[in-house]
DNA sequence: CGTAGTGTTGAGTTTATTCAATGTCGGTGG
DNA sequence: CCACCGACATTGAATAAACTCAACACTACG
């Protein structure tokens, strides 16, 4: 990981005027003063949690806001025509979604929601607006939506190339980051999406998922009971899931 | 196709200021009068025309600048810890090249020309800060940023989801609309780049794709004859590569 | 306690891959 | 001008990876 990657979630969290907003990931690394955040946060509604199932927004549905993960997981899927459903991302806390939605003013996929989840959203056109008043603000917003880019280009190198285990060892390590990053164990977490949203994003049977999580519990390198899953061997698992790794490339994480 | 995603560069055509300079991406559809074009046009910079094989950029470069593609098409790739290429988008006249650096400030893949091309390149600091004065500017880059997300979502859709017939099928779809949009032949055009970079952007054997084509010139759909394409029957490959068909998902086009 | 949902495991099939051979185009030099 | 070479493309046959189908196990929840 790059080391001005570094979330501003940890650079802000014992901010006073920032703690717990949610806004973390719009406040630049530097640069935005107490007076421009009460202008975020002025912006911002803070909503009652949402509970598995729930929609943030529907694909085809008129776009209008972004959202905020504060605590909890979200699911971005798009569904065709045969209604079948497939996963292209998961978003955890500190990560925009809502994104893909910008450029036609339709959502082109549906968010749902995988467990008890905190997400603010921040009407698109007050952000807009806020940002040209705000250059590190519309820094910021340039260089969130470029992550998603870079992480969807390491996604489409990921289904392109590599084979079962190489998607789900770059998976879970991209999930152990992302954890990481917020604070709690790389080691030790629980998968908020099922074995079969799993194989969705990573283009693979759930058969072939469940298989892989196995073969990788037999060789020690993690041990998965159901939801939960310790990593008992990162180094070996880094060495597999190889792309992800010898990149920038951060897997499935949709935004900083 | 959307209506309101019309490229700007057909409604820009016409307009003295703007003819051929390469910028009708960035120019508002509505909004940027003829004095804001010319402060655009004061930051870029036009460049000789490019041959195959030039890089734009490598892999791990610093960040400074995007390329517009006048003519000609480039290719986006990452080389894997083995050296192995593996194509992540293909870029055609009137896109953005180079928006996945924005985060980190280093490229994650190279941009290789793959005909004679050209393309005038925008220092990304002159951009941004011309961006914070011109609000439909800011407004544009925050729209073909999103489009750039969007369309790899859907490439992440297709590659996970997707047999050999859909992806190049969905393909080929992609690449007729997008030289229909730029007033090109929708059913007849030539392809610049080989079978080995397409089978690697769609995550298939060059042998796949091979045969794929054939199998579609036995049945009827199209005529290939290296890399000249002659799409005989747009409507079958547009069912069977139903995804981008059925949805705003606009296959591999990275930028407007 | 039973049922529905989810996850795991096994067996056979399918699809795309790999390996190998052959064909075609475009350029270069005799 | 033609022959030759290398890069690219196509085709065939055998292989391997992941998929589908099917059965079974576990858990959670009513």
């Amino acid at each position: 990981m790059n080391k001005n990657q570094t979330t501003i979630v940890s650079l802000l969290k014992d901010r006073a005027s920032c703690k717990g907003c949610g806004l973390a990931s719009l406040c630049l690394p530097v640069g935005l003063v107490e007076n421009d955040i009460d202008k975020l946060n002025s912006i911002v509604t803070r909503n009652t949690p949402y509970h598995r199932g729930d929609m943030l927004y529907n694909q085809g549905e008129a776009f209008s806001r972004i959202f905020i993960v504060k605590s909890g997981s979200v699911k971005a899927y798009y569904e065709d025509k045969d209604g079948n459903e497939h996963v292209v991302g998961f978003f955890l806390p500190g990560e925009l979604i809502g994104l893909e939605a910008i450029h036609t003013g339709l959502h082109s996929c549906s968010a749902a929601v995988l467990e008890t989840t905190a997400a603010c959203e921040v009407p698109f056109e007050d952000l807009e607006k806020l940002s040209s008043e705000l250059p590190s603000l519309q820094h910021q917003l340039l260089r969130l939506l470029s992550r998603e880019v870079h992480n969807d280009c390491g996604m489409v190198a990921l289904l392109g190339n590599n084979s079962a285990e190489e998607r789900v060892a770059a998976f879970l390590i991209s999930l152990s980051s992302r954890f990481q990053q917020r604070g709690l164990s790389a080691h030790e977490f629980n998968l908020s999406m099922s074995r079969a949203e799993i194989a969705s994003f990573l283009g693979l049977a759930v058969e072939t998922v469940s298989r892989t999580f196995s073969r990788f519990q037999d060789k020690g390198l993690l041990e998965a009971e159901r939801k939960n899953i310790k990593i008992m061997d990162i180094e070996a698992l880094n060495e597999i899931g190889g792309l992800c790794a010898s990149t920038a490339f951060q897997l499935g994480q949709k935004h900083a």
